[in-house]
DNA sequence: TTTATAGGTCAATATTATTGACTTTTATGC
DNA sequence: GCATAAAAGTCAATAATATTGACCTATAAA
């Protein structure tokens, strides 16, 4: 059993991860509903965003998600206008996913609220600060 | 705009936050699962075991929900006697609330897959990257 | 005594996700 | 060439989570 002080210390950093979490997803969440948009989207934009060419399968993979919860959002982006779809040449089941350019604009105003957090934030706190933190929260993402 | 280096630097914290968060999340929800309880029902057991004696409006403000989103998981919660409820002396219309030893027990199971998680990382990683992860996170929580 | 506060509840609706079953198209191993 | 598997898509039923809106009781305070 953990020291109760420093039990104490520790839910500290439990709390502070839930409000940071929620104040890191709210700017994206309130753009996103002006539209009609849920997180999901934002998700979706955002992995096909950082993996031009990524295929459906990939992508139930890392949002980790069912193919039946992925494949509304997803027909309702390309509906839209904002993905792009074209069948892998070497491979025809597969179909590559790819940004728009509008949905590049709208990835980019979502995330850009995250990122100038980010980046305000760590030259706030410093190099060493900012790589603490992520090697922090990469042990918590292999735990 | 933000060089595309960093961009890229700060794309991977964001990365790092969204499945640091999930994996965070995931061994109390199995728990939970188990039992036919969700995340909110955690999110209750966790701020009434910190704030004990604390009311339902106090709890709604925490939580960022809505009163009849929190009634059924709060009333479920007393029925299966995990917190116990007791009127205010002074002001007899508010509800003081408090784990029940129950309660307390599946909390501290809850909670303790994360404190573990945290203090193993946190012993790993030494006290400076423990205090310069609070500090970016409590600039994220006001941001 | 009027008004406000704390708490609770019913109803309707929306979103998001699940499991399960099934189809089409295309590749691949034999 | 044929059986099998993989990638994608879809329909249906269900569950959970949450919302807005309306309304109620009990208690406190002006």
């Amino acid at each position: 059993m953990i020291d109760l002080n420093r039990q104490t210390e520790l839910r500290e950093s439990i709390e502070l991860f839930f409000f940071a979490y929620r104040a890191f997803t709210a700017p994206p969440d309130r753009i996103l509903a002006d539209r009609g948009l849920g997180r999901v989207h934002h998700r979706i934009l955002y992995f096909v965003g950082r993996q031009p060419g990524t295929t459906v399968t990939e992508l139930l993979g890392t949002l980790g998600v069912t193919k039946q919860a992925l494949n509304a959002p997803l027909r309702q982006l390309v509906e839209v206008g904002l993905i792009g779809t074209t069948a892998d040449p070497d491979d025809k089941r597969v179909k590559r996913l790819a940004l728009t350019a509008d949905g590049a604009a709208l990835e980019a105003e979502l995330t850009g609220t995250q990122l100038a957090m980010l980046e305000k934030l760590f030259d706030k706190e410093g190099r060493d600060a900012e790589l603490a933190w992520k090697r922090l929260m990469d042990g918590l993402r292999q735990a």
